[in-house]
DNA sequence: GGAATGACAGATATTGAAATCTGTCAGCTG
DNA sequence: CAGCTGACAGATTTCAATATCTGTCATTCC
C-alpha cells in the first residue's frame, strides 16, 4: 500500500508541509500545494487544520519541540555537576541552532520568517527553554555551586546574554571565525557570575 | 540669502538625504529626491558622491558617530569608579537606542535596514563601541574592581551578552513590560563575573 | 454517515509593459 | 574654468490586468 493511500492524518499532513516549505520557500508554499503533495483536494487539508495560519503554527511548533526535547536530556543528567551541565546546555542550544542554519539554510530561512509572525508559539518555546535551565540553575543554588538568590531570573539573564548565540535574528554571525571563542568568553563570564558569592 | 542658494556642501546633501529618508523610507529614498529637495540636479549630486551607496554610508555613518560621541563622555569621567561607568556606559547605549527606536520609529527603521546593507561602517562603529569599553574595563582592572586577564577580550563578551539592549534586531522587544528589570539582571551579573576574583 | 471533493466569492500574488531611477558625460553658465 | 545641467542607456521599480490562493459549503463517494 504506497504512502499516498494511508489516511489522511494530521502528522502526514505536516509531513508533507515541511516538505513544501523546504522545497518552495515561506512565500510561495500555500495549502494548495500541501493538497498536490498529498494527492487530496485542499479541501481535505481544511478538515484537520482551520486555517492555513494554524497549519504553519502546528509545523513551527512541531519544528521547534525537536529542539527542546533534545535538551531536555542535558538538565535530567542529575550525575553531572550544574556548571558542566549548564555549559553543556548552552552548547548544545548553540550547536542545533547553528546546524539547522547550516545544513538547510534555506528551510531555515522559512522557520525564521514563520517564527516572526508567529509570536505565541515562540513564546511558549522560549517559556520551555528557560524552564530547563532554571531548573539546572537552581540545581546549582541546592549544591552550593552557584549563589544566586532568584533562580529563574538568573536563568532568563543567563538565555538573554547568551542570545546572540541562539536567537535566529543573529544566524548571519554564526559561521564567522572567532564566533567559539566568543561563545566560550560569554559563557564563562556568566558562570563566574552565577558562581561568585554574592556581595 | 536663502538656504537652498548656498554653496552646495556635503554636508548639506547628507542633512537634506536624512530629512528625504525620513519622509519617504529607505526604499523610496531616491537620489533624484534628494536633488529635488536641494533644487538642484542630480548630476550635482553625484559631484560629491560617487553612488548612491557612498552617499547611504556617508549619512548612515552621521548618524551611528552621533551616539558613539555621546556615549565618550562616559568613558573619560575618571572620577567616578569602573562599575559605575560601566553600568552608565550600558545603560546610556540602551537608552539612547531605545529612543532612536521609539521616537522617529520610520527613521529608525530605515536605518536598521541601512545599517543591515553596509557591513563595513558597522563594524567600525561596533569596534569603537567596544573600544570604549575595553577603556573602562582595563581602568577597572587596573584600580583592582575588576579581575580579567583580557580586558579587550571581557569587553567584546560584555558588549555581546548585551546585544539584546543595544542590537537594532531586538528592538521590537524594547518596548516590553520587564525590559528594564530583565537589563538590570544582565548587567548585575556581568558585572559580578567581572568583579569576582579569578579562580 | 463520516470523509473527501470541487465550484465558488473574495483576497492575494504574479506578470509584463510603462515609468522611474542610477550613473555618465558632453556641453552650458556665471 | 569650476561647478552645474539635462539628455541618455541600461537597470530597477511601479501598476494594473490576470492568475492563483484561501476558506466555505452543497454535493458525491464509499
Amino acid at each position: 500500500m504506497p504512502p499516498t493511500s494511508e489516511t489522511l492524518t494530521a502528522e502526514r499532513i505536516l509531513e508533507a508541509t515541511e516538505e513544501v516549505l523546504r522545497r518552495h520557500g515561506p512565500a510561495k508554499a500555500t495549502v494548495v500545494d500541501v493538497a498536490r503533495a498529498l494527492g487530496v483536494s485542499h479541501g481535505s487539508v481544511y478538515r484537520h487544520f482551520r486555517t492555513k495560519a494554524a497549519l504553519r503554527e502546528a509545523v513551527t511548533k512541531r519544528w521547534l519541540d525537536r529542539t527542546s526535547e533534545r535538551l531536555a536530556g542535558i538538565v535530567d543528567a542529575e550525575d553531572r555537576d550544574p556548571e558542566r551541565r549548564l555549559r553543556d546546555w548552552l552548547a548544545a542550544l548553540f550547536a542545533a541552532k547553528r546546524h539547522k542554519a547550516g545544513d538547510d539554510p534555506e528551510l531555515f530561512a522559512t522557520y525564521t520568517v514563520l517564527t516572526d509572525e508567529l509570536g505565541g508559539v515562540v513564546h511558549e518555546h522560549i517559556a520551555e527553554l528557560t524552564g530547563q535551565l532554571t531548573r539546572i540553575v537552581m540545581a546549582g543554588a541546592g549544591s552550593g555551586d552557584f549563589s544566586v538568590p532568584d533562580p529563574a531570573a538568573a536563568a532568563r539573564a543567563v538565555f538573554q546574554a547568551t542570545c546572540r548565540f541562539h536567537d535566529p535574528c543573529h544566524a548571519r554571525e554564526w559561521t564567522a571565525p572567532g564566533i567559539d571563542e566568543e561563545f566560550t568568553a560569554v559563557v564563562d563570564l556568566l558562570v563566574r557570575g552565577l558562581s561568585s558569592p554574592s556581595r
